[in-house]
DNA sequence: GACATTTAAATGTCTGACAAATGAAAATTG
DNA sequence: CAATTTTCATTTGTCAGACATTTAAATGTC
């Protein structure tokens, strides 16, 4: 492992050097990295400077660090919440910051729901059927706010895709759907979206339940389609409000 | 923004402080946060402090910072650049950390893959297409190296996702795929192995070119039947082999 | 043997300093 | 006046040394 010491960032430098042997696998998990003082040693730096590459590790999750004699800086198993974590942040802002339109994110987010369908119809335990039907009578109820029917709804995807019994896929979905959140906020739902799209989760679980992932497939398809309207209708109005007012 | 002084881990509750304002829209992309020496006045702690949370955002590219007078930290706008890298190496990391097994590994693959055939079939363009065939052409090489036919597969089905023409979709499955390539370095592919593989390749090029996107589907469900069997093959022998030797 | 104490090692934090880069402003020059 | 050069203040990058705090092993004590 070795930087160049003379041109700058060398935190970024150190940094890179230690995730390349992490990820090479030169450092296998719970392993622990010397200490700061014997890095700044090896690689002829400061401590100030080995920190600062440790802490940009420690950002990824690449290790963790503990005080104390015997302690340090370990590599860290990479786990599943902790990495959904990250997928969500980072999705979340590359759809704010992009202008990433509501149909892009909506047709991205659908498609690969509709990668799970077939795998759940398979797979779907009760509880998941039940987690489902519990989210569609909340979403029934009088009264609740538009974050909360937002929240229900992604609780109802995320135990469509939970249902496909793959955490790989769970892990790569929890990021699409959540990071659409902020988006389907911006939308207010009438009575008679909200029944229409209701109608449309019915038939997803009903689907589900009979095992039939084609038409799982095929309702999650009109519900893009109901989605997309939904949220092309609101922007469409704000953009009158806009040149009228 | 306030954090706690008596626990620990400053640096951590500050980044967590300003990362939170991001994700707020608090600060907006390129707007210049305060100086370092202005931002360990506010939090009340020293500057190494300041610095190490700066780093911890550096490392997640939600800043970059420029040196000089008028330099500074600066909200980064993501770009699907970063976040592919992002991803890639979080995916590569949960797969080889977290004892996925191929067929787990795999059948996320495909199932986003599948995802995709459909808008791939309406809207690829012949750049796409070309592409998929100068790849297959690549495979059917002689002496090609295994390595290197899996570099080509890898970037065959880029270009199948690409041709879907969502970038959040490229995103999305960037990870998927290019993580999946350690995994698939383990095989060996016989000969015989790999016209199979080509012979679905074709297929699937033919497919598209003809946008049909439900003949994909079923060639890529094939495709990932035979990798799935592959990858058992090499494992069963694997397993022979140490219990024998 | 069980419990309290000491101790060494490690991270967390602070202070103060200097180097290097950088763009704006001032000074110089044609 | 315009173009160029120089100066300069600001800001990040890096360093050295110090002290506080945490932690678990080692030691001592009953």
């Amino acid at each position: 492992m070795k930087i160049d010491p003379t041109s700058p960032d060398l935190s970024a430098q150190i940094a890179k050097a230690i995730r390349d042997a992490i990820v090479a696998g030169d450092l296998i998990v719970d392993e622990r990295l010397p200490s700061e003082a014997e890095l700044a040693e090896q690689f002829e730096v400061s401590r100030a400077t080995v920190r600062e590459a440790l802490k940009r590790l420690a950002a990824q999750s690449l290790i963790r660090t503990q005080r104390g004699a015997f302690g340090g800086a370990f590599v860290n198993r990479l786990s599943f919440e902790e990495a959904y974590g990250q997928q969500i942040t980072t999705s979340t802002l590359l759809l704010s910051m992009n202008e990433v339109s509501f149909d892009t994110a909506c047709e991205a987010r659908y498609a690969l729901e509709r990668a799970c369908a077939p795998l759940c119809a398979q797979r779907r335990t009760a509880d998941h059927l039940a987690t489902m039907r519990a989210e569609i009578h909340r979403q029934g109820q009088q009264g609740l706010s538009d974050e909360a029917f937002c929240a229900s709804d992604v609780a109802f995807h995320r135990a469509l895709v939970d249902g496909a019994g793959n955490p790989v896929l769970s892990y790569q979905l929890a990021g699409a759907v959540e990071a659409m959140q902020p988006l389907m906020n911006m939308i207010t739902f009438t009575a008679r979206n909200r029944s229409e799209i209701i109608a449309l989760h019915t038939g997803i679980a009903d689907a589900l339940e009979a095992r039939d992932g084609a038409e799982a497939e095929r309702v999650l398809e009109r519900l893009c389609a109901c989605t997309q309207s939904l949220g092309s209708a609101v922007l469409a109005e704000r953009a009158r409000r806009k040149t009228d007012g």
